[in-house]
RNA sequence: GGUGCGGUAGUUCAGCUUGGUUAGAAUGCCUGCCUGUCACGCAGGAGGUCACGGGUUCGAGUCCCGUCCGCACCGCCA
């Protein structure tokens, strides 16, 4: 037996007991006389000693002891004669009689440590030393107990997990594929699924009407540092089925998340729902953050032909408050104004007005609006005195992105945007389809199999632009975490749905031709959704990044770091593909 | 495909704006001393292709151009 205990269980009732850990060596702290040894496992951390009771070559033993060598102490429990509050382990410590070494280390590139002294690059080069560190232990505990808490909770709700094919089909649709080449079929090639999308629908027709996975996915996308190339999604299924079931049964799963894994109990009142057209119009995006106000308010019309040409000339202008701002400095005006005119966003300037404390407003704009205008300004965001009045003009578009941008900025900067408070909501009603100037064509906003809102089913003839999806999202603290839809069970409808994709009946057929084929044999009304798993991993943390929530992460290029890969194969297994690299 | 920031000791960084003696600090590593440390302490030591290539210059870590690499973002991500 290796060992009777890890190393952070004893407590000060284990004294006089004769214990033997393994683990790996923290830290040796040699006094001379008498030594200390810090030994780590994934439990914790507990004190060796050798001191002057010690055998002297026990002593001359941990001498020769370096950074991250794997040993097996064996010792006896003691109480401590000064205490270490700081570590569970830190009423005790083991006194050694037996110190045997199981494995050398060189002496790590980095310190493994809470704060590393690594960084990104080393720490991904050498993630198994990385993945010691108690905060990438830690992460990797939250994903466990949230894959956990899911599986518990859909089983209970009667889910069955049921897995899909990896190697599938290539579609055109959507995001690019990563492909496999077959060699049983030269010059084939299977895709990985980007979702089990069709999978899951085909399981609805064959009766299953609960299923769930906790499933990798793939798209040949670039990375951002909450994307990568393959990442884990919980996703769901249910027949029989209106939207009101799904998010009820999902906001279900949600509550019972954050009170398993975060120990925190959700309002019982319902998440709130805000339509996609709400959420761009107040928000400026379709995953707004509202943990805090500071919402977008438009007056465009209102400030046409004043002789303020930035204003006349734009096609939108629109403003927030944001709260007891209005101390800002010139300089910090500077700042939001360059924050605004990067390149990502494009803006041509960033107008602001201060509320000051007897209620006027004082703008960088005074010469061309008056008093009255002004206070119509204060009004329209919700501005009181102390307040900081940003008014963006241009292009819609881009001044709502801009708003949105300056509004999260504005939120991180004033503090509003609290690590550990969640704002869970649905935002609903999505565009069912999208236009695209470069194709000229419409394209799924969701995807192709998404019902649409059947009340606007006529508009596809007039203005399919304006069909509303039946479709949903989950957003936490301005993060997409999950979205689903109703889907089409109807094989009319989903034939329209490709014509106005653009598909001629032959391409749907030959790319979707199985779906349809089994639309054929009784397809229950259906519909689901899917969430991201490393992201919600990521917000329950508090933090922006998901690679410290998947054990072996690509690095910004889709590198594993680590292994090295891609790279390139043998020319005889090119042979055996029938591939040729030009 | 594009924008920005970065690449100097094992590691994290300073030095670059204003080119000029032997490129520094902290930490890690090595040696010695040390009986209650836990960021142990003290003394000493080793450790550098300043990412790579080209250019400007009497002289480049420092200025310019290109390449590569890392990070963040835009496009993209049904």
């Amino acid at each position: 037996m290796y060992r009777t205990a890890t190393c952070g269980e004893l407590r000060n009732q284990n004294a006089a007991q004769t214990v033997t850990l393994a683990g790996w060596v923290q830290k040796v702290r040699n006094l001379g006389s008498m030594a200390f040894v810090d030994l780590r496992d994934r439990y914790g951390i507990t004190q060796i000693v050798v001191d002057e009771t010690s055998p002297r070559e026990l002593l001359d033993q941990v001498d020769q002891l370096g950074r991250e060598f794997v040993i097996q102490v064996t010792g006896t429990v003691r109480e401590r004669s000064s205490k270490n509050p700081k570590i569970a382990t830190g009423e005790i410590e083991v006194l050694a009689c037996e110190i045997k070494i199981l494995a050398l280390s060189e002496t790590p590139p980095f310190t493994i440590e809470e704060n590393s002294d690594g960084g990104d690059d080393l720490r991904m080069r050498y993630r198994y030393l990385d993945l010691r560190r108690a905060p990438l232990q830690h992460n990797l505990l939250l994903r466990h107990k949230m894959a956990q808490s899911v599986r518990r909770y859909l089983d209970g709700q009667g889910f069955l997990e049921i897995e899909t094919p990896y190697l599938i089909k290539s579609t055109p649709e959507g995001a690019r594929d990563f492909v496999v080449p077959s060699r049983m079929n030269q010059g084939q090639f299977y895709a990985l699924p980007q979702s089990p999308q069709t999978f899951k629908q085909l399981l609805m027709v064959s009766g299953y009407d609960r299923y769930f996975q906790i499933v990798r996915c793939f798209r040949d996308e670039d990375l951002r540092a909450d994307r990568q190339p393959e990442f884990t999604q919980i996703d769901c299924e249910m027949a029989f089925v209106e939207r009101e079931d799904v998010l009820a049964t999902f906001e279900g799963m949600a509550r019972a998340m954050f009170h398993e894994v975060l120990g925190q109990d959700l309002d019982k009142v319902q998440f709130p729902r805000m339509t996609y057209a709400d959420a761009m119009k107040y928000y400026g995006c379709d995953k707004p953050d509202i943990r805090f106000g500071m919402r977008i308010a438009e007056f465009s019309a209102e400030l046409r032909s004043t002789g303020f040409a930035p204003f006349d000339s734009a096609d939108y202008v629109g403003a927030i408050a944001a709260p007891g701002a209005a101390i800002y400095t010139r300089k910090q005006l500077d700042e939001l104004t360059d924050f605004i005119k990067r390149p990502q966003i494009g803006a041509s300037g960033l107008i602001y007005a201060r509320v000051a404390d007897d209620g006027t407003v004082k703008s960088s704009v005074d010469k061309f609006f008056d008093q009255a205008t002004l206070q119509k300004w204060a009004v329209a965001t919700g501005a009181v005195a102390g307040d900081l009045i940003l008014v963006v003009a241009g292009k819609a578009k881009m001044a709502l992105a801009a708003l949105c941008a300056l509004r999260l900025e504005m939120g991180d900067r004033l503090g509003l945007r609290v690590k550990g408070v969640f704002a869970p909501m649905w935002v609903i009603d999505f565009p069912l389809l999208e236009w695209d100037e470069e194709t000229e064509r419409f394209y799924a906003m969701h995807h192709p199999f998404t019902s649409p809102v059947m009340e606007d089913f006529e508009l596809f003839k007039t203005d399919p632009g304006r069909v509303r999806a039946n479709a949903y999202d989950f957003v936490v603290n301005g993060v997409e975490v999950g979205g689903g839809s109703i889907r089409i069970h109807d094989r009319a409808v989903q034939s329209r749905m490709f014509e106005v994709l653009g598909f001629t009946p032959e391409q749907a057929e030959e790319q979707f031709g199985f779906l349809l084929g089994a639309f054929k044999y009784g397809a229950p009304p259906h519909g689901g959704i899917a969430f991201g798993l490393d992201r919600w991993c990521a917000i329950f943390a508090g933090v922006d990044s998901i690679r410290d929530f998947i054990a072996f992460p690509k690095n910004n290029s889709g590198r594993d770091m680590m292994i090295d890969s891609p790279c390139e194969i043998s020319d005889e297994q090119l042979t055996e593909l029938a591939l040729k690299i030009k």
